[in-house]
DNA sequence: TATTGTTATACTCTATAACTATA
DNA sequence: TATAGTTATAGAGTATAACAATA
């Protein structure tokens, strides 16, 4: 059955027609480079990557931030700076540890969250909407098993 | 008929089940940030988005490139000399119109393209051979009905 | 004049190494 | 000693403004 639908890169011919690796990966590659570029508003992805960590987990120190990130601590350290500068984060020592530092996302930081989700869904539906229903049905039933696939 | 799959984002409660454009934002882009760190090779991504152009579309100017890849100029100048040095591509002034230059990806840049797209498509294989021949048929179908909806 | 590309300059994100404060 | 975070420093990508060469 598994070799009904062929997912590997074509090993035996010079020049195959695209499986669906490639498929997969130029529809993501190009889809996620469109939807960070043209809906995102004031904020560098980097930012935006540790707010809405904040938002969805809850505060954080910065080195958990830099874990869920995959980026090293100096680099956490000046993304959360720069949020702090502009008032989407606050920073706390843990009275506690004081070692350790508590970030946490403000309310303009919040709704900032909100405001770049609102967008890029929006973007989307644009696009989403000239999908015949059963392509959207498609899409959608792709969506749930691709979030699966790249949460394990 | 076209309401029968929404996909707008929900307005009138206050938070509601994920809908079909958040489910898709969210996979594509953890799929493609998974995409991007875990299989590139010694080049960054604007260096990889050159070199792809260069291999797929053939020689080109920096400003042609600039375009292509919605960057300014002078930031194309720049990737396009660290490739240069890496001798990844090639640079020529045209014989016809001294003003402009002419860049083309070398063999060993075509390779580096090609192992990057192997080692792309290995990490997706290996994640797609998880799942049921009847997913990867519905991702397979969403696939093309997203490159063709993101190519409008 | 207009166009192509580069240089000058600055800002952000990234990293590694070394440091401070606390445990 | 070990850990959390920061500072020091450097490299890459991005941008705008100004410049050179060519059309």
């Amino acid at each position: 059955m598994a070799e009904s639908t062929p997912t590997s890169t074509p090993q035996r011919g010079p020049e195959r027609r695209p499986d669906l690796a490639t498929n997969l990966r130029v529809a993501v590659l190009r889809l996620s480079r469109r939807l960070r570029n043209e809906s995102t508003l004031e904020v560098s992805e980097a930012q935006h990557s540790v707010l809405s960590a904040l938002f969805h987990l809850g505060p954080m120190t910065p080195g958990k931030l830099a874990e869920h990130d995959h980026v090293q601590r100096p680099s956490m350290t000046r993304t959360v700076a720069s949020l702090e500068e502009r008032g989407l984060v606050t920073r706390e020592t843990d009275p506690v540890d004081k070692r350790s530092v508590v970030v946490d996302v403000t309310a303009e930081g919040r709704a900032l969250v909100k405001e770049i989700k609102r967008r890029r869904n929006a973007w989307l539906d644009k696009r989403l909407a000239k999908l015949t229903a059963a392509e959207r049905q498609v899409v959608a039933e792709a969506a749930a098993i691709l979030r699966r696939m790249v949460e394990q």
